[in-house]
DNA sequence: CCACGGCACTGAACCGTATCAGTTCGCCGG
DNA sequence: CCGGCGAACTGATACGGTTCAGTGCCGTGG
């Protein structure tokens, strides 16, 4: 323990000659000392290895230069998608000196808790929301709070909060579009967790697209051991669909490994999609066809907007370029 | 915007009708009061829906409350590997109000200007370090800073800093041992980045493992597009390796399907083993034989040495529970 | 020659909490 | 009845910045 006081603007100040609120001038930019001075000032603070001391500031009525994520999903999951890290990714690219909390949370009663203590300790300037519901109570608890927000996902959950979202709708029907033109007339959709809005906007959109066909929509967890069932029910019926539609890569993957043992060549017998494109869905055989998005660029763009929105910036809802779908080796015409 | 003034413990105070120190020492639990008077103080405190500063508290000298990690790989690497996610999860399991500060970096250069930033701002209290390398350049500056941080890896690349690491010498002989027993001879590794330290252990291990037997080592960045093509190089010699043992999930599963690729029916013709067993292994077919570790409690081990550090607690290096081989469908005796 | 304006800077208050040195009690023992 | 002691509490100060109301000084225009 070398308890080796840090400097602080009083030691530049003795140092320079000046008062603390010179020096507080002369770092922050701000008029009031004259050139001479300033550079004096900068160049004492670089010398003996000034730091601002974040505390001090916060309690001056700044900005706790950091923003908060939290999670609401078991550990497990996370570990197979790659969505978050990306996301993650993609926010700290913006984030610049300002940094980023994370925290995961068993439900949502813990994930406002986590706000209310964040936001009451200024420990953070604003939140980033994924995963909404239907009704999100999330929503409205972060509006009464006043706590900056940016959610991530479609505008009609997100009441007044910001948010960034991409056309889900569209990407959908271009993915069954695709299916369809290829010769599909039955097309099922394992789909994920059925709370929560993004499935229920692309249940929707598939169940319209497919509305003149044969089609069906599975609801699991994600887990590549829910997919595997959930395909495995989808191919024992005897008028079986010749294409499927997953929400991940994990789940995808468990299906072409189900349809392999069932004696199914894919895609010959049975065409796979896989939603969002992980590395993953290229070392498969066959390659997956996917539908990717550049989740790093939501991320930052959700960055981009919440620090806006903290400096005082307009809120809205912004939309991101939407998702493509990505042509592969696991889908072809049916038999 | 509802600027909705915090309560203070001023506030506090002038309702209960008392000094601001005694509500201090009231809510803090400290001698100094009547249980009657801090009973009211607490009954206040709640009922105005009081929350303790966190800036005002670090700048009194408490702690900052978090801890930080930073992580030193590209993005892309991050989202696949299940690895980090699972060690966040683990450390903030132990972390109760502590909360932790997340930062992905592009070197190590940059990996301790983050340090220094936060420390010197007295954002964290302590870090957790990962992905160490030969002579490290953390360690010493770790040491110098000052700053309590956790080696998650070897004790030898530690240093005087404390370090929570598991025997991988020793699973690495199991699940080699395993192998031979099984009757292989030709064994190859297709490990991670040579730099890391874990990678170093590994093959310096598996070289001692099979220094009787034919055995190769082949480097790659863990992504499956090198695992694929370290495979394929592999497998095209004339007297290839009839198992292969991976650093990770992702290539093992691209070295699978280049086996398939190639008419190599696994376990068959080739055994693999992947390291790491995440979800992914158990939904492809066949099922991967793999090298548990519990990550999660891995990383709670870790976090807790560390608060323990933070708190004045003694340093020293940790064992947790070996790595232990999972066998499934992907190992067999050789033809 | 003086009034005024603006620049450069000072001194002090302030943010919310922790903590320490006192102060005021009441109580007990001698 | 008084001295001493400990419990309960007060008031002040520190923490490291930001910010605001002055203050002294110089230049300039009338």
């Amino acid at each position: 323990m070398a308890p080796i006081k840090r400097p602080t603007i009083a030691d530049i100040a003795r140092r320079a000659g000046v008062s603390k609120g010179a020096v507080s001038y002369a770092l922050n930019g701000q008029p009031g000392v004259s050139e001479a001075t300033r550079a004096r000032v900068l160049a004492i603070a670089a010398e003996i290895g000034w730091q601002p001391s974040l505390a001090a500031r916060t309690l001056s009525g700044a900005r706790a230069q950091a923003i908060g994520l939290v999670v609401c999903r078991p550990a497990r999951f996370l570990g197979v998608e790659p969505f978050f890290m990306e996301l993650i990714s993609g926010i700290e690219s913006e984030l610049g000196s300002c940094a980023l909390m994370l925290q995961t949370v068993p439900d949502h009663h813990a994930e406002l808790e986590v706000y209310r203590r964040w936001w009451g300790e200024g420990r953070v300037d604003g939140v980033i929301l994924v995963d909404l519901h239907a009704d999100d109570v999330r929503v409205p608890a972060l509006q009464e709070l006043g706590l900056p927000a940016v959610v991530v996902g479609h505008p009609s959950v997100a009441g007044s909060l910001t948010s960034v979202w991409s056309d889900e709708v569209t990407a959908m029907r271009e993915t069954t579009g695709y299916l369809i033109a290829l010769g599909h007339r039955r097309i099922a959709r394992v789909a994920g967790l059925p709370s929560l809005m993004h499935t229920v906007i692309r249940d929707r959109a598939f169940a319209d697209a497919c509305a003149d066909l044969e089609h069906w929509t599975v609801h699991t967890d994600y887990t590549g051991e829910q997919g595997a069932r959930a395909t495995r029910r989808l191919l024992s019926s005897s008028a079986r669909p010749t294409a499927i539609l997953y929400d991940n890569d994990i789940m995808t993957v468990a299906g072409l490994s189900v349809a392999q043992e069932m004696g199914l060549p894919v895609p010959e017998e049975l065409s796979l999609v896989a939603w969002d494109d992980s590395p993953l869905c290229q070392v498969v055989r066959p390659p997956l066809t996917a539908v990717s998005r550049d989740i790093p660029a939501f991320g930052a763009h959700a960055a981009r907007r919440l620090l806006a929105l903290v400096e005082g910036g307009p809120p809205g809802s912004f939309e991101v370029e939407a998702a493509r779908l990505t042509p592969r080796g696991s889908t072809t015409r049916p038999a």
